[in-house]
DNA sequence: GCGTAACCTTACGCACGAGTAGGTATGCTC
DNA sequence: GAGCATACCTACTCGTGCGTAAGGTTACGC
């Protein structure tokens, strides 16, 4: 129909590797706007600017386009957490490299992430995914602060070890909504807030420090 | 077609207002199961023991169905809140309250409210109510954050007492969310885990301690 | 220069589920 | 016990969007 007539050809042909990134950007950008399922695989073919059958041939079902992109996304984040919290490094250092990291990600990828994560949580067949996810940050976070306590010759039983990583965890993705949702805000100056919160908190409690409900 | 011979009819008339509350009851076991999209009409019609074209009379639109029960549920959550945190207790104690409170209703209603709440946040047109409800709840802790504060003659910026709340309450609904998938788990054990990770670290930042980046 | 394979397209089938039209039974009022 | 309102049903329409069949076109090897 658009007649090629012209000299420059309007689109080039493509390797695969090439286009399956073009296709998880859209993907990405679409999904994140308009969500899972208001999001159609036609708009994702034209925000990359191929067709649909295209992205059927290279990702699949839009369920499996969608694990595509959860799992780009995801690797990305862990290894940039991973790269930046080296784990022979004191707990507060690992911890405020960590944070830092992770608030430098979602602030650079402000639309993308932090949407796909709010998605993934709801939609049934991907929250199994997100859940080993956060599974396996939540076991880093515990495993530190374990580490720690260890060094000070103390001990806490692994089921509030767990659910204090967990609170830890959902601290900061809650910030990161919070970044997310504010353009202006600074991603390093919300790492230093979430620090306070998580660091002077976790400080206590390493120190054995408890606090107990009033009057049983 | 079922013929209704038997000397017992299988179904009573019943009122308006029961038979809203039964599909709302339904609505949210099938929400909160399947998701909001995956969820059809004719489901929560059967699991109202009522048919499909009553729900629109009644409810109207899934949308509107949707929203009702967030309404409800919301409401429900906010005033147990409420009801337990009296504004003229001292800080920590209000917060011990509300916290226990809190997690006593999501113990009450597992697969109700997470999941409703966890659905809530990734639709575009639900997400904006879930996020009002949210930041009543972020004005709260805020309020009584800065109230401590200025009994103890000091004052922080209104952006970090709500970037602090904001991070107590992600932190409060994680372990929501975690209570939800843990059938087994006590409410009030969580909530003095909570208060734990909370108030120590809360106790701190009251006190005027501050964490700051290293070698800036 | 020509075949072949990878790239890319238009145009459709089809299922699924929201919402509705129109009709039936039941309790309540006088 | 007639009439009216309200509760309730079966059985349909119809849009939307996923996924695909079948066929063009460009690069590249030989």
């Amino acid at each position: 129909m658009l007649a090629r007539v012209s000299s420059t050809p309007t689109f080039k042909r493509l390797p695969r590797a090439v286009r399956e990134q073009q296709m998880l950007d859209a993907a990405v950008k679409v999904f994140s706007r308009r969500g899972f399922h208001a999001a159609s695989m036609d708009e994702i073919a034209e925000d990359a600017g191929i067709s649909k059958p295209m992205v059927y041939a290279y990702l699949g079902t839009k369920e499996e386009l969608f694990v595509a992109c959860l799992h780009r996304e995801g690797t990305r984040m862990m290894e940039a957490i991973a790269g930046a919290a080296a784990p022979d490094l004191p707990a507060d250092e690992r911890l405020w490299r960590g944070l830092r990291a992770f608030f430098g990600f979602v602030g650079a990828h402000r639309d993308g992430w932090a949407v796909l994560y709010r998605q993934a949580r709801g939609e049934q067949p991907f929250a199994g995914e997100l859940a080993t996810m956060r599974g396996r940050l939540v076991e880093v976070v515990a495993g530190m602060l374990d580490h720690a306590l260890r060094v000070e010759g103390r001990e806490v039983g692994p089921t509030d070890l767990e659910v204090v990583a967990y609170a830890l965890v959902g601290a900061t993705e809650s910030l990161a909504d919070w970044l997310a949702d504010h353009p202006e805000a600074d991603p390093e100056k919300t790492a230093t807030r979430m620090m306070n919160v998580a660091w002077l908190g976790a400080a206590q409690l390493l120190d054995g420090a408890a606090w107990h409900p009033p009057q049983s």
